[in-house]
DNA sequence: CTATGTTTGCCATATAACGTCAAGACGAAT
DNA sequence: ATTCGTCTTGACGTTATATGGCAAACATAG
């Protein structure tokens, strides 16, 4: 149980020595919870991602991409054919985008 | 609110000629939860696609791929790096089935 | 032993997904 | 215009899943 945000924000937060109770406290959830999410066993939301990207000094952008990338692989981590699957999403995300772009 | 796994059974029930009623009743649905199916805004059960696909005589597999590839996309269509994400986890397989391999 | 930091299990609650019913809409046939 | 079969929609109650916190356990350093 394991998560690519979730050790990803840990080896952040190491970096800088700071103690889990005080990005917890930033995010204004129990210890526990702060805990659970660096051990990918519960999902921070949307907006704590851009709040610890902040407090840790990264690129909330590269945050969100972890965080959505661990979403993604719950779903097709258990499928046989998962990187089929990423390339009909990859599909249509391009066809929308020409949509789009169209207007 | 459409789906490509929605939009995709559609065709083929429509291809055979079969009413949504029928399904249904296999499926053992009420026929407005199958059509919510079909329009995109309830989602099969895994079990339901096997059968779907039995019934509509293609691939299971194919159906399961396009099924899931709506659950990803639900994810990540609505971030501006949806491309990127699908790398990430791309990689994060890549990394897992090696890990199996070696085993 | 104590203090600080981390982890776990459990539970209550919030949130989201589900399935059905009832009513409405659409089209074709009469 | 009415009827029939099919499809669609909204509202509602139900079920499943996710979330947060508490308390206690664990770990490590001093």
């Amino acid at each position: 149980m394991s998560s690519i945000f979730g050790n990803k924000i840990r080896v952040l937060r190491e970096g800088k020595q700071i103690p889990q109770r005080q990005l917890a406290a930033e995010l204004e959830i129990d210890t526990a919870t702060y805990c659970k999410i660096e051990k990918g066993d519960r999902r921070a939301k949307r907006e704590q991602v851009k709040l610890l990207a902040d407090l840790l000094e990264v690129d909330s952008k590269e945050l969100i991409r972890l965080w959505s990338a661990d979403k993604v692989y719950d779903i097709i981590a258990k499928e046989e054919e998962a990187i089929q699957i990423l390339d009909v999403v990859a599909e249509s995300i391009v066809q929308y985008k020409r949509k789009s772009a169209k207007v």
